[in-house]
DNA sequence: TTGAAAGCGCTAACAG
DNA sequence: CTGTTAGCGCTTTCAA
């Protein structure tokens, strides 16, 4: 494989004029520029990444630092990764997959090796000793998610107020008035706070003021085991409840079978949804789910995006709020006796929410 | 941050004598080795990997190379990513994602830059252009999955076949005769053949051979939407059928559905199992899919595993190939009037499998 | 057992 | 506009 040493000797200039041209760096005549790139044809030419980030100190590499537990977010994590490398590579960077234990600890080892130059941090908790360490080390970094304090911090989150009103409205415009929460819920190994499922209970609860309905909020853990619970406990609690919002993808379907075992029909009796599960998963299940999308493509693409920003240093990307997209599935209809005609239109995708 | 230099430096030695301590590459006295070590403690130092994998040759990075589409094996992605990601690390790897069509253009760039020294390649075709471009830039390189010419490969895949009987075992100890099977199929965009699809016709259509069982073989794409066709499709051509096998994880559910729509019950009047989905999918399924798992996030430790063992040069790793393991869900049961009892047990795990 | 020194392939002053 | 040159931080002969 041809250095540029070999190029500059093919075309008879420096080495350093190769460097220009490859980076754009200085001002180069036609002439010799087209001398240059013709001999990088001939030679089959392909700037060496290593050298370059040494010499450098710019290795074009990020690291998407990924939950070490298999346990969450299953199959949204899937996208978060495919459309950050995505994001990456068109920006002309590489990523690196991190999975690290929540303590910074390894993390700390890693950004120590000097291979990145930034991080992009999925899976935030409130208070969250990763950021502790990326701040401490001084490397560049945005969140997928948000820590409580948000000072100086590049984040992209979902608004998850937001996406539990479009739940709301849902159920609300089919005639429910007897909505209950089944909020994920998450406490071990030093998970501080998973912050979707931390800020979604209150912004359920001041909806449900809101509306005059009377708040009933039930927890789960991400299994369809613990989604049957849950629907022996809301049964038990409120069974006069006519929909229910589940916040964890997994649970949905183990609430829905334990309540279609208990002779509940859904939607008939009782309409299900989700939140923020992705279309994949909804399709699945059998009615298929009701949900507002978790947009985990677009959320890590964004990561990428304002990271990127920042390394390269235009502008300090704006942080912002991505609100989740209805998709209708056949798990939520009228509340009985409504006569309320099925609703069955998609709606528009929403625009992202520049925050100050 | 400190480097080499400076660790020399306050132990009184040369650079050269770190290094010698720090990549354990010439014995070195146990005083003189102590002095270094406090010192590098110290100065808190950590090896800067890209002048290692410059001076060295060698990154120690792999790349995971996965289909660019959005839309193949979506679950069990993830687990292959992040088990490949974990192993990497143990290796003290780390792990880049490069999301490639499947022509290899992409990969021959990326390749170009020199910055990985070996390749995985995963969702593998029969015929898989970018095998011969990685053959041809001479990069070390595994698969997950294997194409039809094996001659000189180092490989880890399912064993298409062993799954299969798995599944036609359990469906015949229920009382099974009348046995379809539903193949995931794809043909588009170069996309030659996956293995797995096309292994599996032929191992499904022997062992319905071996067993007298007329062979039913119906086609599904990698959607919800075609489970409910397939579903059509298979009353219209073989209603007799009492058991399905369906080779793709997103098509099951539509299928369970259609056929509940239509008047059937499952596993009453038909049992359904799928082959190779993760037991994520199949969990979240109503009623809860029977499945011969697929070993996601061993396939790619696997996977890792053999190339890192290429790289560092011990031996060549054996190709191998893993079976999946029964899951045992709600969608199966005895044939209608077989009067057996419901089965109930999860078989022990097989261990892989070396191949000659 | 240790040290000196020559790179790895490229970037980026600085000089012309 | 182009060339010279000094590194980036580490590995690795070769010699001592």
């Amino acid at each position: 494989m041809a250095t540029m040493r070999e190029v500059a000797r093919a075309a008879g200039v420096s080495i350093a004029t190769v460097s220009f041209v490859l980076n754009d760096t200085k001002p180069i005549t036609p002439a010799t520029r087209l001398r240059i790139e013709q001999a990088m044809a001939d030679l089959g030419f392909r700037r060496n990444m290593v050298a370059r980030a040494l010499a450098s100190r710019r290795s074009r590499i990020i690291a998407l630092v990924c939950p070490f537990s298999e346990d969450r977010m299953a199959p949204t994590a899937r996208e978060f990764i495919i459309g950050a490398a995505r994001a990456a590579k068109e920006a002309d960077y590489h990523l690196v997959i991190w999975p690290v234990g929540n303590d910074g600890d390894a993390l700390a080892t890693l950004l120590g090796q000097k291979l990145v130059d930034g991080v992009l941090l999925m899976d935030v908790q409130m208070d969250d000793a990763r950021v502790d360490v990326l701040r401490q080390m001084d490397t560049p970094f945005a969140l997928i998610g948000r820590t409580r304090d948000l000072s100086g911090l590049h984040y992209i989150d979902i608004d998850i107020a937001a996406s539990i009103r479009i739940a709301m409205d849902h159920l609300a415009g089919l005639g429910h008035r007897k909505i209950a929460f089944v909020n994920g819920w998450q406490e071990h190994e030093g998970v501080a706070g998973f912050g979707p499922y931390v800020r979604s209970e209150g912004d359920y609860r001041k909806l449900a003021e809101d509306r005059e309905i009377k708040p009933v909020v039930l927890h789960c853990r991400r299994s369809v085991r613990s989604g049957r619970d849950a629907a022996g406990e809301l049964l038990a609690a409120a069974p006069e409840t006519t929909a229910v919002v589940v916040g964890d993808e997994a649970a949905a379907p183990g609430l829905i079978a334990e309540l279609t075992r208990r002779g509940r029909t859904v939607p008939g009796d009782i309409s299900v949804m989700s939140l923020l599960s992705s279309v994949d998963v909804a399709a699945m299940c059998n009615p298929t789910l009701t949900t507002v999308t978790a947009p985990g493509t677009e959320l890590s693409r964004l990561g990428v995006e304002a990271l990127i920003c920042l390394l390269d240093g235009s502008r300090p990307a704006t942080p912002m709020l991505r609100t989740g997209v209805l998709a209708l599935g056949e798990s939520t209809g009228p509340v009985r006796g409504s006569g309320k005609p099925r609703q069955r239109r998609r709606l528009p995708s929403t625009a992202p929410t520049p925050r100050g």
